[in-house]
DNA sequence: CGAAGTATTGAGGTTCATCAATACCGGTGG
DNA sequence: CCACCGGTATTGATGAACCTCAATACTTCG
């Protein structure tokens, strides 16, 4: 239906990414929000030891959908999408993560769905064999991975309703109100988004034609402000809430 | 923008549910795909001393979306639906489940959809409190959950292409064999499906009108043969996966 | 057989996708 | 600093896909 492809460069990830240097956990910004914070340090230096890090440049591309699982990894800085694509090039976006969460399909042989860097960022990256092994001998660790998978499926089911069954506008409204409790924004209170308009679209399953009238058109209205390609002010936020509605 | 109204009966669930008789894990017919499948016998023992079988009329529904997460359940015999609704009454199925899979939401304080039986249906019924306690105590059993959250994951995803990109007639084919493959037909290969037109429109984020015209459509274009309201038989599979097509 | 609920069919309207042109932003080099 | 250029976003015109409303037909169950 419509064969857009991607103008970023799409190289091979784990031999490509630069690993780079620090490589402690005693100074990780993550390491009492990922999956890692219950573990005890012995535990976690083991861990550790099985992980390294690299970094990425937006645009590059972790793992792709229907590969075998390889690899996992802890989001240290950045925000990267999970997506899924149809034969004739139809992309969805299933999921967009920021620091702290956690990426890749531990447990299981194949990748469901692409990671891709939006920005540019560093994991902590494991080899999934490894790192299943680690998690069988660590219940805190099956117990945090558990409560993430939880919480993720929960909002996953959340945006079917979304997807399903509400209008382009209502879509718009959900999906900024949604960036704007994710991001902080800045003294003005503008939010600087991750997302292309493109992207928004395939968050959103609309077209960026439509994503751009709606965004527009709020503008019009006085529920939000537009300021640059990326920045979004919620000037409405009482009026974005009634639309985006749901339950 | 549709008010539509549940006929069945939507009885508070677990108060009014009936309690039957047997209740010893060796007989059950689940014990070895249900999460409880690693156990040992003392342990498996355990914890069916803190569940209690119920029963259930189709129609009924097990908990509400934004309750207070109380119960958990695992389903021994039926089908039973996951929904949520919008604030106007617009309503969409994010899941179904069949005997064997596991309900309700452990190691959270809110349900965040409603699980109503869509056939008579048996659940294996934990108090979610207790049932936490267990699972923490038992790593066995939460690897199992994970397992089974991470699979959930991956097909909630999945139907999210389904959602956001693919035309009523790719929806409608996708569902099709989605069903073929986890029901299987009787000797004619004619399918009983579980779902009214409502219900699949409701899965596929469309109009029942929508799935209607589609599915005679099919059926004129010989897809599909259709037996009385709920039968299904897949005439011509290749067809159907061409048209489903995704990846 | 009749009634209630469910599904199909039809007519018409709305929303959103598509195709196409123009405007804008932000970085690079003159 | 300005002009230019590639890429991205906006705007417009048109049409198709799907929704809505309404009537009819079919199933199932008492």
């Amino acid at each position: 239906m419509d064969m857009r492809f991607d103008m970023a460069q799409n190289v091979a990830p784990v031999p490509m990414a630069r690993p780079c240097s620090g490589h402690s956990c005693d100074a990780c910004v993550v390491r009492d929000s990922a999956i890692c914070a219950d573990l005890n340090d012995g535990d976690r230096d083991a861990l550790s030891r099985i992980g390294r890090r690299v970094a990425l440049h937006a645009g590059q591309t972790v793992m792709w959908e229907g590969d075998d699982s390889t690899v996992v990894a802890n989001v240290i800085e950045g925000t990267l999408k999970l997506a899924t694509s149809t034969g004739d090039g139809r992309e969805q976006i299933v999921g967009v993560v920021y620091a702290s969460d956690f990426i890749g399909r531990p447990f299981g042989a194949r990748t469901p769905h692409s990671v891709t860097a939006l920005t540019d960022a560093r994991l902590c990256l494991f080899p999934r064999g490894a790192f299943d092994g680690f998690a069988m001998r660590h219940g805190e660790l099956q117990h945090r991975l558990l409560q993430r998978t939880l919480d993720d499926l929960d909002r996953t089911r959340a945006w079917m309703l979304l997807l399903g069954r509400k209008s382009a506008r209502e879509k718009v409204a959900t999906f900024l109100l949604d960036m704007g409790r994710r991001l902080r924004g800045d003294a003005d209170g503008v939010i600087a988004l991750p997302l292309s308009r493109q992207q928004i679209a395939d968050v959103l399953g609309i077209t960026i034609e439509t994503v751009s009238r709606q965004m527009t058109e709020m503008k019009r209205e006085g529920m939000i402000d537009l300021v640059g390609r990326r920045g979004v002010r919620l000037a409405d936020m009482a009026a974005l809430e009634a639309l985006a509605e749901a339950g």
